[in-house]
DNA sequence: CCTTCTTTCTTCATATGCGTATTATAGTGC
DNA sequence: GCACTATAATACGCATATGAAGAAAGAAGG
């Protein structure tokens, strides 16, 4: 991304999820967390502690050699630990640190602050309004898969 | 990115742009381009068939490292070419080729027509808020750099 | 001229995404 | 129990982004 162009709405739309993204992803810096990072902490959080990665995957809508990665980072990091799934020899759990606890729950804070200094730029109507719009867009799926 | 979770105007802003981007990506592909490609030769068009890189960098707000390796994957689709900068030596010029100024063509007609289906969900009263609403946001600079 | 500062591009390490093998394990049918 | 197929994670290659560090060339001042 990063196009920088005027005059299209498709330019204007990335370049604003690119400054929203890089603003939040700044702040998120400070705890040591990315915003997919803080994804998937927020899908292990909402799993109760763990997951086996495809779940995980799943649950983030990214392909699960993604996953192996992000965990791979995760782990290096200290905030989810891989153990072995009780119920399947094939799978592997993504397991929640203690301090990935920690880290979602900061981080979770810093994300939700960062949110209301953006979004405070808009009414109670732009934010319904741009909901909505968001909603219709994101109906042009066809990607190819 | 690629967040997949409701209840955040920041994670449904970055949920559309992806959608958008992989839409109109992967009408781009039929022609050899991608949407940082297309962004590229359209600043070079713009100029006139050639820039340096530094001045491409600029132009595509992104570092310069980065220009590097795009122009790097652009001259190996024959798209540009890099000449010395005969004002510069220190300085290189990425020159459209009549390839890429054909992909450029193509390139921009795909784009225009991928936008329209897509904005096409969208009143005039929903697209001309939808500026607007994607101007303010646009205020929320202050990346750290 | 020579030293020093700046600018321009490249190179390298890293983070994130994708898709396509590859390997290990599961499950199914015989 | 064996052969086949399906599934889980990984490895690998590539595209795209960043930033830090280096090389080469220009500019400024003595």
């Amino acid at each position: 991304m990063t196009l920088a162009a005027p005059s299209s709405g498709m330019f204007a739309l990335l370049h604003a999820a690119n400054a929203v993204e890089g603003f939040v992803e700044s702040r998120l810096a400070a705890v040591g967390l990315s915003i997919p990072k803080l994804a998937a902490l927020n899908r292990l959080v909402e799993a109760g502690d763990s997951l086996p990665l495809g779940q995980l995957a799943e649950r983030l809508a990214c392909v699960k050699s993604n996953v192996t990665q992000l965990v791979d980072r995760l782990e290096a990091d200290g905030f989810v630990e891989r153990a072995p799934d009780p119920n399947d020899r094939r799978s592997r759990l993504a397991v929640l640190t203690d301090r990935g606890r920690k880290a979602h729950t900061e981080g979770a804070r810093i994300q939700s602050d960062a949110e209301h200094q953006i979004f405070s730029a808009l009414s109670a109507d732009d934010a319904s309004r741009f909901a909505e719009i968001i909603a219709k867009l994101n109906g042009c799926r066809s990607k190819g898969h």
